[in-house]
DNA sequence: CACATGCTTCGACTATCATCGAATGATGTT
DNA sequence: AACATCATTCGATGATAGTCGAAGCATGTG
């Protein structure tokens, strides 16, 4: 009864949730470790080994084993077409939006990504630093500029700290709501968890949903229009 | 926990043998019905109309009653778009044919495609039909030519008889196994039952595979090569 | 109106698979 | 060498979803 090309194969690894959020999140093209993977898919780190060595054996993934981290990357173009194709017929075909849900609209405005800030604040924090010049973006790169250095100084985050880290300081990630970049690596981490020690934003329990305190979204609204 | 667009459920539809196989048979663009799509997917009729409230729910396909026949065919091009790109990566990573096994090279060489012949057999009877002019190929579907009513009619197939019918006499399919058309429609299953009649091959139990018998392969060889 | 055909719904069963805790392996750090 | 971190494997559990038989609808036919 097993038929051709082995269509359904490939699609059911997309088709688990969590499966499917880890590639999502390796759609920004960088190659995400199995912890980082596990957040993004949301689900243990057992389980979200089993799933990739799964992803890996269907081959729509690669790895790279780097020291004790294992690297883990879309497998070729073909997969992300592919996923794109997906993608484009559930926006199309899935409005399925019809209620929202505050849970919903919360994660479109502030969430976290692995462990920086995304959604529309993500979003409008990164066309700033654009914008203003503070970062120069490149490609899947962006280098901070001595404005830049300066900026993030006086908003209460030492860089130099961060460079001395292996972690890349700035990387750019793509998410969903918002068809746009935001800022990742540590830099990004930094600034997230600055937000937090500032009273300006908790993260919600047991979501990936970033809750801004009032006095917090003011406050972030001054640092952007600056 | 619920991510972006929703991949996963999209993914997961297409994710199940049974509604792959239902999905491929109508990359052809034909519009099929319920029962036709059963048998393409190999299972019971019962859960084939549940594959396709499903698939129908989800966006995938449409469908339009027509008597008592429910015709169902894919929803837009974006979905044979995404068909299209998901059987990509399948043959592209997924040769995953170290071991085709028995069952499947039979499959490969005939089988039944709903009630008319299809695999290596279907497409070399087609291929001799157009290639001696005794049909004219255009699009989806196909005319016979008055030499190909006398063809039929020296193999003992009675093409008038079937020409009272409501059903079309030719019609195209495309297959898996090959990327080539073969004959369907009311004369394609017309020439799959004279050759069972001819004793020429016989349909394995349970399974799509048409087997055929020293004696009909022989036959079946002089048929087209005249 | 009875009957046949095509399809769907319902109910029950089963198997597959996602999930996590605990243990093990692998690598780098102190 | 001892320890810490990242990751995989194993074992057990639970839920989801595919499957079919039987019955119910709907639509066409004699």
């Amino acid at each position: 009864m097993k038929e051709g090309p082995d269509l359904s194969r490939i699609a059911s690894l997309v088709g688990d949730p969590a499966r499917a959020n880890m590639l999502s999140a390796l759609m920004s093209g960088a190659a995400l470790t199995a912890s980082e993977l596990a957040l993004e898919g949301g689900v243990g780190l057992p389980t979200a080994s089993s799933h990739l060595a799964k992803l890996s054996e269907g081959g729509l993934v690669k790895v790279a084993s780097q020291g004790r981290h294992r690297y883990y990357a879309l497998a070729g173009s073909e997969v992300a077409t592919m996923l794109e194709a997906i993608s484009g017929v559930a926006a199309s075909v899935g409005p399925k939006r019809a209620r929202p849900g505050p849970r919903d609209s919360a994660m479109r405005e502030a969430r976290v990504c692995y462990d920086h800030l995304a959604g529309d604040k993500g979003v409008a924090l990164f066309d700033h630093l654009t914008g203003s010049k503070l970062i120069k973006h490149a490609a899947q790169d962006a280098v901070l500029t001595p404005r830049g250095r300066a900026w993030f100084a006086e908003f209460g985050v030492d860089v130099s700290v961060l460079e001395r880290n292996r972690r890349p300081l700035c990387r750019v990630c793509l998410d969903w709501s918002v068809r746009r970049s935001h800022l990742a690596g540590a830099l990004g981490a930094a600034t997230l968890e600055r937000m937090f020690a500032l009273n300006w934003a908790r993260r919600e329990a047991d979501s990936r949903v970033v809750r801004f305190t009032p006095k917090g979204r003011a406050e972030f609204d001054r640092l952007i229009r600056a």
